[in-house]
DNA sequence: GGAGTTTTGGTTGACATGACCATTACCGTG
DNA sequence: CACGGTAATGGTCATGTCAACCAAAACTCC
């Protein structure tokens, strides 16, 4: 039967609630960490989860991402942050029907685990933990924290939303690390460069250089994130070469 | 304030109706069309919409999905179905606050419209013309519709999913209209050809031959879909050149 | 039979890519 | 301050990929 064509009662539908959680990715120490919160109440007490919360009747669902972002890490606009994925299994809540969306932000490593709100119950753990099962999560949000994961995968084909992770100013072996982290490869040096300067506009040198790190090194030149192609990129996705 | 570690009433959340749209696109006429619904009821009555449905506590959205297709259709199994993206802006249903939750389906082509329940009010519209506001659609189904295309579009660069709009065993001059149709890119057919095989696994020869058209020509082989990877494509998007 | 059309096979030259080496410019240490 | 270590940067080169193009094959229609 067509819905369209035919006259309802808007009392009649089944009610869900509909949250908007939001998978907080960054990058520390080389590799990449999710934001997570433990839970206090009943189900699930104790283990931890994506966080997120009810989406209003008056605001939209990219709206309601970016106000549960604020609340958990305080940080307000610029930030990188895209729908994914709804779920809605039944049962997927023990209490009630409930449909969340699923949000990825990518974020530069703010250092301090969420350090606003709830700082007791949040902290950053390394993805490779929470997907393995070695940091179980409540509800379906293993699931949800992989797709999250395939998502930032192919949009930093796609988008190349790598300089998201950085600071407004990186080096070229920051954001390499950035693609090696997060695809789990090796790229050669001298050949991501050559890539990287040969799209031009992707990123800007500023002048300036880093300092070397301990192990000393010549210093790198610094760069600021130009614009980000919608499609057609510069760098390919390979072969895990680790 | 983090939800998770808070106590809270289930009946303190605002209710939302969940429905179910799916995008079925299929080609038809060398052409991308989409199957549209004309509303019969109040709000944007007449105009044309995506056929769509309430979501069911007890089924997952991905059943509630393939029970539209089906009652559209009539086709049950084996259909491409993709889940692409939610839409929750407030007052985007006059009515009541709806989420909807957004499907796109690819078929091959079906010849007769909808042939199925409520024929006289369904229709297979070009894509273009849905998309310019030749034919204008109801509610944000515009909108809705541009990012499936926009999701076939890229799927069928990841994931070779442009076997799916043919019918069990094609030439490869359909499979390179396909692409052409939706990169809407111009493609050489003997270049095409031999990227299509180096691929193995990909397509698999059938030993028939189809039937030269009404121009005549060298009859060209059959073959049968194989399997679909799910990254790394042999063919990529280019920029447009018709 | 001949012109037209489409598929299929082959060649070629331009360009992209990856492996690898060399140089530069910093670090710590003695 | 000279020296070995390290990381960034620059260059070369062999290989692979890809698009453009040509030509043969095999059909239809007239």
């Amino acid at each position: 039967m067509v819905m369209e064509t035919t006259t309802y009662d808007p009392s009649e539908f089944p009610a869900f609630a509909v949250t908007v959680d939001i998978v907080v990715l960054t990058m520390a120490k080389a590799r990449l960490h999710v934001l997570l919160v433990q839970r206090g109440v009943d189900p699930f007490e104790g283990m931890w989860a994506i966080p997120g919360g009810f989406k209003r009747p008056d605001e939209t669902l990219d709206e309601a991402a970016q106000r549960e972002l604020n609340e958990e890490t305080g940080l307000d606009g610029g930030v990188d942050v895209r729908q994914f994925r709804a779920y809605g299994n039944p049962g997927r809540d023990p209490r009630m029907n409930i449909v969340t969306v699923a949000y990825v932000a990518v974020l530069r490593d703010i250092g301090t685990p969420a350090a606003s709100t709830d700082a007791a119950a949040a902290a950053l753990i390394p993805v490779e933990d929470a997907l393995s099962g070695r940091v179980p999560l409540a509800f379906d949000h293993a699931t949800i924290l992989g797709d999250a994961v395939d998502r930032v995968r192919t949009d930093l084909e796609l988008t190349g939303t790598a300089t998201a992770f950085l600071p407004p100013t990186f080096t070229l072996a920051e954001l390499r690390s950035v693609y090696e982290a997060v695809w789990n490869v090796h790229l050669d040096a001298a050949n991501f460069r050559k890539r990287v300067l040969a799209e031009d506009g992707w990123v800007h040198p500023t002048g300036r250089r880093a300092r070397p790190g301990a192990a000393g090194g010549k210093p790198a030149e610094l760069f600021r994130a130009g614009r980000r192609w919608k499609h057609g990129s510069p760098l390919r996705r390979r072969k895990a070469t680790p």
